[in-house]
DNA sequence: CCTAGAATGATGACATGTCAACGACTTCGC
DNA sequence: GCGAAGTCGTTGACATGTCATCATTCTAGG
């Protein structure tokens, strides 16, 4: 089921060159100020490993859509950037992704169906936050 | 949310020397008439790309959990056989996995959570049968 | 100041999966 | 029969992710 949707929301998002992990940094980078961060905060800020996102980053800054910088603060540490192309290329996939998140997603469930997935997720243990705006 | 249960059964199966999908294809090739398929029909049966089965098919080869033998019916295609040591490996993760599943998935939900996630499954396009008894 | 220990990011070795070829073989239509 | 077309399993080239390990660098305690 998981996979179904994401299957959708992937082909979506590949249509405008970023793949979903791709899209996971971006979407969170461009929100720190400078759109900078030490590659550990934002391996935390993401719930990724630091390996991961090491390697993730490597392959990003190879076509551009990020940069590495020496930590002037640390310096065994090293600051993402986002680069102009890759603000650039999230400007022009996110409303796509909303879209195809909605389509595929959002639109499909109501306030019932969203409320008991909510209560099925947290019974299995899940402990992401899904934005929940329903207990407000 | 799948990704929590899906990482504890894992998990509780990777002790047993098995990873999930190795448990897939030795279950669903024990099944089989003289536990033996041809590897897209088996591919078909699970789901999978042939190339996917034929990756993994490789990798369990070498671990000795099934064994290719040329099919005599069709000079193009292979049959995967279960050996004595997948046979052996899957006996003795059974019961682990089910366990597992039942501790980690099955037992946390209520036959209402199970209706309303199968509910939810089918709006959002899921086409996985997931063996549902419920409907008799 | 100086050292023991912790933290950072990179990397080797793998496991897993996709996609687009490809060679080998079968099958279908004639 | 025979050639075109399809199917079978494999594989190269990648993308993604894990785990353990490593060289650097920082930091805390003496």
């Amino acid at each position: 089921m998981t996979t179904s949707v994401r299957a959708g929301t992937a082909r979506d998002l590949a249509d405008t060159g970023l793949s979903e992990p791709d899209y996971e940094v971006l979407s969170t980078l461009v929100e720190r100020p400078g759109t900078t961060s030490t590659l550990h905060e934002q391996a935390a800020k993401m719930g990724w490993s630091r390996s991961r996102l090491s390697r993730h980053s490597s392959r990003m800054e190879v076509r551009g859509l990020i940069a590495r910088a020496p930590d002037p603060a640390d310096g065994r540490g090293c600051l993402l950037v986002l680069t102009a192309a890759g603000r650039e290329a999230l400007r022009a996939a996110t409303p796509t992704h909303l879209e195809s998140v909605r389509r595929r997603f959002a639109d499909r469930l109501d306030a019932d169906d969203l409320r008991d997935l909510l209560r099925i997720a947290d019974k299995l243990g899940d402990r992401s936050e899904e934005a929940a705006p329903l207990d407000g």
